[in-house]
DNA sequence: CAAAAGGACCAAAGCGCTTTGGAAGACTCT
DNA sequence: AGAGTCTTCCAAAGCGCTTTGGTCCTTTTG
């Protein structure tokens, strides 16, 4: 069933008829009525490679997916894309993965756009000067940055999470508690959520006249096994610190097991403060000692991408506003005071 | 640039550039090697929308993605993407998730199909006489099922891993080492591959004259404090089980974890065993006790069902073949003689 | 009451490709 | 030399929609 045999058996134009079903003024309305009525009784639905010829729309929102044998997707991309997923179906969109070389990604942003494949991109993972950004911008496609992208010199649209603010208030808690020598586990310095957390982390301790020394600082790519190591190297130092601030919780696993491989204990020698992306499959407080955490759920985080999306296509949002969300700090057995 | 404007300025029809493009025989080949030479200097690239207007092929794989406020996604998930999106990355392929209402795929399934928004799709998690599967078939479109869906009168394609032969050997193992009180705790058990494993490992049981009582057999989704819950359900029972096996990585952290709750050791009280579809992010190496497992890279798989789509859009493969691939079973320290 | 304005509809021209059904010329064969 | 056969190319017809630029008729306005 395609327009045209639809318009024939109405008796109408397939002009009439399209802009019925799209809902253009200029037709009566008894006449869409029946339009709309004999579309739904035939199950008539325009067939969208024609209508995305036609009009260049695709109804799907694109990402590109780096891949490569020693590229590892991020396991957050799931909770991430529940949320996206979850919004997404609402507004009958799809989302087209479109995989790329690591080292090579901007070929296939130029390729998505220039073949309109998509009616908008959100980029995640972001660089401070992120290349793909300033392509997309230039190459004037809808986007939303999921995190931030510091250093350019025009705005972009971005829904991040208060980095800096979650990290500072988790080592001003640390303080408070007495801590002197805090450390950081944190994710791939090269990425601006990281940058953001070391920033916070760091405001935090200079208000009290503290800093974090270059050797209680590390950068990895979070795996359970880098959290191991990481968290070993911090603590055979000379002057372990008594506190660490984890990106993630998946680091932390390894960090308690460090803890315990080195027959310390969780909290008296150690405090423990991980961000936590909320999983369904591993929760902070079942972690044998109840880990704190600063929290903030990635999954909501994918619907208002989404929804931002969506609306950025149908033209009700626009701009470059970037939003930035709060992150809550919660706290559980894995603090306490400093050991004396 | 597109072919109208391409073929003018080599002074041929559009007919014989698009012909001489696409390897039709009937063009001179000096002739097309002027036409692929003039089109790579102008990079010309067909328009896909038209492409796929005229003749319904769109480059894209299709996956129904499930989702809804209360449905996870599998975070083994990113691991088969990565596979998938390498190969398909080499092969010009995209990808498109198609959210549905976890409760009503059927839809989302005819939408794609009728709409020809994909060449293939694949189905992931099967259950025995899995609808999908039968949809699927019925509509005609291509597919490989990842996984395997028992208890039809027809054949299809698909790619699986040899779950029961798996559970047999660990099971194996385990009796051979002098357990004589096994437990399992699986995955969801309406799915095939929990089916699978169960089955594997009573029949290696029964082959010794054990069996797997109902209180050893634990069925849940597989989340690290389900697997808390399960083991110490199996463990405080009056006659406990002295040997595990678990289906998931994630799930037998919960399983350590309680087993050192319940001042247990691995594997003096307990020998465990647990299913690995190899992360990036957690190897059973670096348990605390490094952990045995039954292993199969689950990314392979992923980039093996994607070269199998590709094959079957383009004609290469045919038929109802179902692979089924060998699973390692890797010995580790978590693993001895049942205790006395 | 003629002229202007508005309402409701339509024919046809795209969108940019692929494919059908020739056609023209060169070659072979009897 | 005329009939068939390749080889090589082309004009034009789709694919199924949207959108432009009318037309025709009814209603309002000066």
């Amino acid at each position: 069933m395609n327009l045209k045999q639809l318009s024939h058996m109405l008796a109408l134009s397939q002009t009439t008829v399209s802009r019925a079903l799209n809902g253009y003024p200029e037709v009566n309305e008894e006449t869409r009525r029946r339009v709309v009525d004999a579309a739904k009784r035939h199950g008539y639905r325009p067939n969208p490679s024609a209508r995305r010829l036609a009009t260049g729309k695709t109804g799907m929102i694109g990402y590109v997916l780096p891949t490569g044998a020693s590229v590892d997707i991020d396991p957050h991309f799931v909770e991430f894309l529940s949320g996206l997923g979850d919004y997404a179906r609402s507004h009958e969109l799809d989302l087209v993965l479109s995989p790329a070389d690591a080292d090579d990604q901007e070929t296939t942003y130029r390729r998505i756009v220039a073949n309109r494949q998509v009616d908008a991109v959100y980029i995640s993972s972001p660089r401070p000067a992120d290349r793909r950004v300033a392509l997309v911008n230039t190459l004037g496609i809808p986007f939303i940055v999921h995190g931030r992208s510091d250093g350019f010199d025009f705005d972009y649209p971005f829904t991040d999470i208060d980095n800096e603010g979650a990290f500072h208030e988790a080592a001003r808690l640390l303080v408070q508690l007495g801590h002197r020598r805090l450390a950081l586990i944190n994710g791939d310095d090269r990425e601006t959520f990281a940058i953001h957390r070391e920033r916070g982390m760091r405001r935090a301790l200079a208000a009290s006249g503290l800093t974090l020394g270059e050797r209680h600082v590390c950068s990895v790519t979070m795996t359970e096994e880098n959290g191991y190591r990481a968290a070993r190297r911090l603590l055979e130092q000379s002057e372990p610190p008594t506190a660490i601030a984890c990106s993630s919780l998946i680091m932390s696993l390894g960090v308690v097991r460090a803890v315990r491989d080195l027959g310390l204990t969780i909290p008296g020698d150690l405090s423990l403060i991980a961000h936590d992306d909320v999983f369904p499959w591993l929760k902070p407080e079942n972690f044998s000692v109840p880990l704190s955490t600063t929290r903030s759920s990635i999954r909501l985080a994918g619907a208002r991408v989404a929804e931002r999306l969506a609306a950025r296509i149908s033209g009700l949002e626009e701009g470059a506003r970037g939003e930035v969300w709060p992150v809550d700090l919660v706290v559980r057995g894995s603090v306490a005071g400093a050991p004396v």
